[in-house]
DNA sequence: GTCTATAAGGTGATAGAC
DNA sequence: GTCTATCACCTTATAGAC
């Protein structure tokens, strides 16, 4: 039945255990139970908690960090259509793994190990971004604006809602999940229409 | 010299420890040693590791969340100014406490408990925002929106950038700190520019 | 490779003297 | 109120049999 290898089932244990509470939280014995093994034979496979871990931070991280940039590189598409792709698809990934982003942004902010590398290793062509959107401001297409500070606003706009979820809910709709989740169903139409409003030439 | 109570250097202490580790990762030693007591007092005055966290989280949690509106009610300024206040205001707020927004979500996620009471304290008047974005649209002033995402997008722009500082500083800014640094003085500006710009009429 | 048993050290919490 | 000493439990990690 399970054709799964206990490496992958231990991986898989491993993900879900640390993204539900964090590198601190998780338990060695609860990453065992969820694969159906035992504590000692985790140990057998990634020797310490901390390694395990690493395995799949980087995993995760590299999931979903890079890609986002991958629309902007097709020529078919004019701007406002790349924002609204980018946009859409990288919300709907984000609803898909609520937990994700979260989880990278609070163990990034408490290691201070040699996270340096995994940016490195994603080699995301930031510049390729920089470039498009000085162009089109050449252009006329639209208005002058920092690319840093553009990409930053677009990633900000279509991941604070999910993870600050619990607030939004509490705060603006008065803990009726439901609402919080019709807002959340609009939320890439509104995000790329309130962009492209405020870019717009 | 130290006029402080006993109270009071408890509760900062812990403050500090929670903030930096989170509940879980937060130890009853290193608060009692930041406060320059021992462990044994820390008991005698909270009783539990549970109870002091839920006396540091609800001051937190308060200090944080609320008074964000009260710019809006204020009758000499029209839509557009009370939002660039709002924005500059909120952004020097965080960027004095960086830690603070990211140590609020991150609890909210990981705690089931009854977390909310905690909204219903706030009494934050979101009606009172409705009703002025929904009157600044049938005036004309502001384009057709809703108010919910408008506000969501105004918290997002502000927070986001300073809780994914690692991410933000590695990938666009290849680790430079200084470089992070230079957008964030520029970001309340930026941010009030990118909202009118999309919701003026 | 996989298990049971156990070591070694930490952690929240309390007892009891001052 | 404040301290020292200590308990009871939990957690990571390893030893050693199969």
């Amino acid at each position: 039945m399970n054709k799964k290898s206990t490496e992958e089932k231990i991986l898989q244990a491993a993900e879900t255990e640390f993204i539900e509470n964090g590198f601190k939280g998780a338990r060695m014995q609860a990453i065992a139970d969820r694969a159906g093994i035992n504590k000692a034979l985790l140990h057998y496979y990634f020797r310490t908690k901390e390694k395990l871990f690493e395995v799949i931070f980087r995993t995760v991280f590299k999931f979903f960090v890079p890609k986002m940039f991958n629309v902007f590189e097709r020529e078919d598409l004019d701007i406002f259509e790349k924002i609204r792709i980018f946009v859409s698809e990288y919300i709907n990934l984000i609803v898909k793994n609520p937990h994700i982003p979260g989880f990278i942004i609070h163990e990034l902010s408490s290691k201070k190990s040699n996270i340096g590398k995994l940016f490195a290793e994603q080699n995301i062509d930031v510049d390729l971004f920089r470039r498009l959107i000085n162009s089109e401001i050449e252009k006329g297409t639209i208005k002058d604006i920092m690319p840093e500070q553009l990409i930053i606003n677009i990633i900000a706009l279509s991941v604070f809602p999910v993870i600050a979820e619990p607030i939004a809910t509490g705060v603006l709709f008065d803990g009726d999940e439901k609402k919080y989740q019709a807002m959340l169903k609009e939320r890439d139409k509104h995000v790329a229409d309130f962009i492209i409003n405020s870019i717009k030439a």
